[in-house]
DNA sequence: AACTCATGTTATGTTTTCTAACACAAAAAT
DNA sequence: ATTTTTGTGTTAGAAAACATAACATGAGTT
């Protein structure tokens, strides 16, 4: 029923957001700070989240376990905003820079993954069944 | 993708319970008062509301507008919480009180219902598109 | 007229969140 | 091998959000 759940209605405080994603206020704020979410603000200043920002928040603790960096992250967050176009012709800012993050993502060969078959980008884990 | 929602998990602060409901916070609190809802407790006594919780606050809303009373509400909840048994012998006691919900359903009649196709207990309504 | 009901309003205290600053270990750069 | 940068912890002080409790009140009810 709740399926049409506007995901990017702010709905949440940080401390819930805290729990759903076992990031800490600081881990939170700091991806603010560099762009990665933009929760909404409620008329006090407090920071209210989406679902959105959550599943977000959820990718970059992934892409952290990873060994990326705030770079790496913020890169591909922004190849990500460019939508894929096949035919495209190479961007030309860009081959410097890839190819540090093609370093990176090439250096994080067999990880544990550690526990858990958590799957990325999704709240499943917190809402099972 | 995020159908499964815990329905019951609680997520939201009353102010954006308020929001979704327009409802003050002194008639939530008086609808919990009367047990109609039982949101979560931070640690620090802070109510968190379940989506089930909004859902539930609205069912009220539109049972008020319709006139009932806390009492007509309060009964309607108890009899939802038994399940329907069609071969079930009468309750011997709620015929008294069951003849002034009758009435007060009955006084109901054609209503304004009042602007906007309003779906009845769903949070349709906010999550539009 | 007196009461009850559902809600508004106000007062006061506690919890949550905010920003800003300083600290620091690990990684990266020089 | 130093020095610098990064990502995060911690602390302090202020403001916002929320809590309970009490009193107020208009509309119905008795």
């Amino acid at each position: 029923m709740t399926n049409r759940v506007r995901r990017t209605m702010p709905l949440l405080p940080i401390s819930i957001v805290m729990q759903l994603t076992e990031l800490t206020a600081r881990q939170i704020r700091y991806y603010e700070e560099h762009g990665l979410i933009s929760p909404a603000r409620t008329e006090g200043n407090k920071r209210m989240f989406s679902l959105n920002d959550v599943d977000t928040l959820l990718e970059i603790k992934d892409y952290l376990d990873q060994g990326l960096n705030m770079a790496g992250i913020k890169k591909i967050y922004a190849m990500k905003s460019v939508p894929v176009n096949v035919t495209a012709e190479p961007k030309t800012l860009t081959d410097t820079e890839l190819r540090r993050i093609l370093r990176e993502e090439l250096q994080q060969q067999a990880r544990p993954l550690s526990q858990s078959g958590f799957r990325h980008g999704e709240l499943s884990r917190f809402f099972p069944n």
